[in-house]
DNA sequence: GTGATATACTACTGATGTACTAGGATTTAA
DNA sequence: TTAAATCCTAGTACATCAGTAGTATATCAC
């Protein structure tokens, strides 16, 4: 029941993207710096928020990438699909039904819930919120550092 | 994401023990052939039960495993804590505050709400509740072959 | 007290997944 | 043309998963 690295950087990534994108696109370089990460193993994260159509690229010198949608528009639940994979507990969890023996099953519902719950969550958090926290959480430190 | 073998068989187990226990004890071997699982491997599945007191163990001829509570005393997250061990999807959810930078942290919240959401789930099923929908199966599956 | 039957404990193994690293190919602004 | 960026594929060390295997220990029945 743990959340891998890559679904975590993704989530840095975008945020970082959402706050300092400001129109324009960011290199992961930059991204890779500012959150101390693998810029190579980022690499391959982006590529997947890439082919989920969360992100643009643009290649060359003063490439990057940029965020296909509005921040409020983009969800963790996106996020975390496109990184993570499904977000089920159990593979019948996500397609209830489709396997067999489903309704036969003991535990089935339990699989369900936990994923109806998890989705619940994830699909109510915007990447908005996350750059919104991001900022605040910035300006804390250098209130900190006065 | 994912919930393990040892979590899910984990709940067979104790669902099997619930339903053919009577009072008495019942050995691995007659669970693995019902369940038709692997009895060694369950061996190791029901010793982390016994260590987390959900399970008595009698040695000998005519031994086996018998529950140490009532069934309606026994939850989904009791037989998952065992099994599978923390049922967060990182470490910082379960015990919120104890990591350093919990409250720099721009995601945590996400984790936290994600494992509240799944406890609330797992706490409110009881193995109760799970024997019961294996009788209701057993004789569903009775009545389909009138 | 001797089998037969059960759990207890430890070690090992093949397959898969995680978290990267490495290197070359391609694209593009300056 | 070159420097800076993404694109793509492969490899690698390590950990985890899902068991298997074997021995030791306990207990009931006779």
């Amino acid at each position: 029941m743990k959340i891998s690295t890559k679904g975590r950087y993704g989530l840095r990534v975008m945020t970082d993207l959402a706050v300092n994108g400001n129109g324009g696109c960011v290199s992961l370089k930059d991204i890779a710096e500012r959150e101390h990460l693998s810029e190579k193993y980022l690499e391959q994260i982006v590529n997947q928020l890439s082919k989920a159509g969360l992100v643009k690229s643009l290649r060359g010198a003063k490439g990057g990438y940029i965020l296909t949608k509005p921040a409020d528009e983009i969800t963790v639940e996106d996020i975390l699909k496109a990184t993570e994979g499904s977000l089920a507990p159990v593979a019948c969890a996500e397609d209830n039904g489709k396997c067999a023996s489903y309704g036969d099953c003991v535990t089935s519902f339990i699989w369900t819930e936990i994923y109806k719950a998890t989705i619940g969550v994830v699909s109510s958090i915007t990447l908005k919120d996350l750059a919104k926290r991001s900022l605040q959480i910035e300006k804390t430190e250098l209130e900190c550092l006065k």
